[in-house]
DNA sequence: AACCGTAAATTTACGGCGTATAGATACACT
DNA sequence: AGTGTATCTATACGCCGTAAATTTACGGTT
């Protein structure tokens, strides 16, 4: 009994040769070509289009074929944000300016990573999801890279170890946690053209949420890049200052 | 030919009745029963091993039954989402202090949230993953009433709707990013006594990341309440000054 | 040009997944 | 005791990740 075949049959069955060789545009699989495509397809369709069969068939190729260059799916999505960091590398060396100070380095990067990130809006959850599932020293080095770069920035600002790693913290959680926050969708229904029916302001309780419908409209406006250099300004000077250990509060 | 059973079988085909009433421990299904045990296997055994059949063998039912109790498993994603803010609330009506300052109140509120989420690693990733797939009318309930609690302390700083939508925005990314970033994991391999072998520091090239490799040590150690606090602290004196709109660097 | 060894891609199969649909069962109320 | 409704089970379908075995393609030697 025939198993239902898609590729070969629907070409007919006379056609005799070049099997293999119609598979993608550019002749064999590669690595990059594997990410390029998985991370296109992600930034089409979603994260949850993304599965082997179908990021082979977008390739030209069967499913098991992609395993030569991920070890798996959980490693294609660890490429996955290798491809983000090295397109954030990309992005940085690209008119590079010279050599400013260690602060407009900090801003420069979190910059460009802001854009990387709104760029490949489907593909930031990976950013939270794979980073905490793998240990820092298994991270990619496009990763590691970006790491160092920035511990690179830090420590000229005359931290010591300890120091540092706090500032890299909080410089990392204020970017991360600024890139998700304004990704959050605010919109329920952009056909709308009434902005309250838009928001979806008939779904929260009026008499329970009065301040969330009232900055509603407020919240639907981005934060832009403003913002993110805006916070990183006032957390740079608290990580960064002479007074390294945090005051107790109370 | 018969279909291989499970629960009723392993109990031997001569029991005559009470199939349904061994089901959990406590009678019937209900959406909290769902819940706490959905949570409970995510904190048990990671976001990964939490599928429908998985959960209803849990609450020793079919996995077709929790759908009265969730939409799907988006759904129960998002219920868990919900679990997580109602455990928030929660802590912070537990020893609700009468009324102290609208930023002791965000102090509050950040660290019962951080307490939260360390309390269910496993589950933080979903903080990230369904916020952004969820708008904001359609988040559960008790997350919706988070909002409301976070943006009434900062409308009392005396902000305009707009300064309102600032300040949370930059208090939400902090809080998250702060939380996301102490789970990540850093160290590799927690059973080896060498401290560089435990950090799996032999795995990153050391000429391309000397500062890393020096500052990993340092990275190790958790940032705690006190470097929440401590960022949150200057970020709202920034988003709360009287210089409202950010200055545009350079 | 024929051959061969290795690299690359396919084939097949297995168990688990989410969920649509339909049927069985339990329970509250008269 | 009987009945209507809420709850749970049974079954099936198509997709998923991936292990193992097999076939195909290709570069270097003769």
């Amino acid at each position: 009994m025939a198993r239902e075949r898609t590729r070969d049959d629907a070409r007919g069955s006379a056609a005799p040769a070049r099997r293999a060789s119609d598979r993608g545009k550019y002749g064999r699989l590669s690595r990059e070509r594997v990410l390029t495509a998985a991370l296109e397809l992600v930034d089409r369709e979603g994260l949850s289009a993304l599965s082997m069969r179908r990021l082979g068939a977008e390739l030209g190729v069967e499913a098991m074929a992609l395993y030569r260059y991920a070890e798996g799916k959980d490693a294609l999505l660890d490429g996955l944000v290798e491809a983000l960091y090295l397109e954030l590398e990309e992005r940085l060396s690209a008119g590079e300016p010279a050599d400013d100070g260690w602060r407009e380095g900090l801003h420069r990067v979190a910059r460009a990573t802001y854009d990387v990130c709104l760029a490949h809006p489907q593909a930031v959850p990976l950013l939270a999801t794979r980073m905490l599932a793998v240990p820092l020293a298994r991270r990619p080095l496009a990763v590691l890279k970006d790491h160092e770069r920035v511990l690179g920035l830090l420590r000229r600002s005359g931290l010591d170890e300890a120091g540092t790693a706090a500032a890299f913290r909080a410089f990392t959680a204020w970017l991360l946690g600024y890139v998700e926050v304004e990704l959050r969708p605010v919109v329920d229904n952009p056909d709308e053209p009434d902005p309250a029916f838009r928001l979806g302001l008939h779904r929260m309780p009026a008499q329970d949420l009065p301040t969330l419908r009232e900055t509603a409209p407020a919240l639907a406006e981005p934060g832009g890049p403003e913002g993110l250099s805006a916070g990183l300004d006032v957390l740079l000077d608290r990580f960064t200052g002479p007074d390294r250990p945090a005051p107790p509060r109370r």
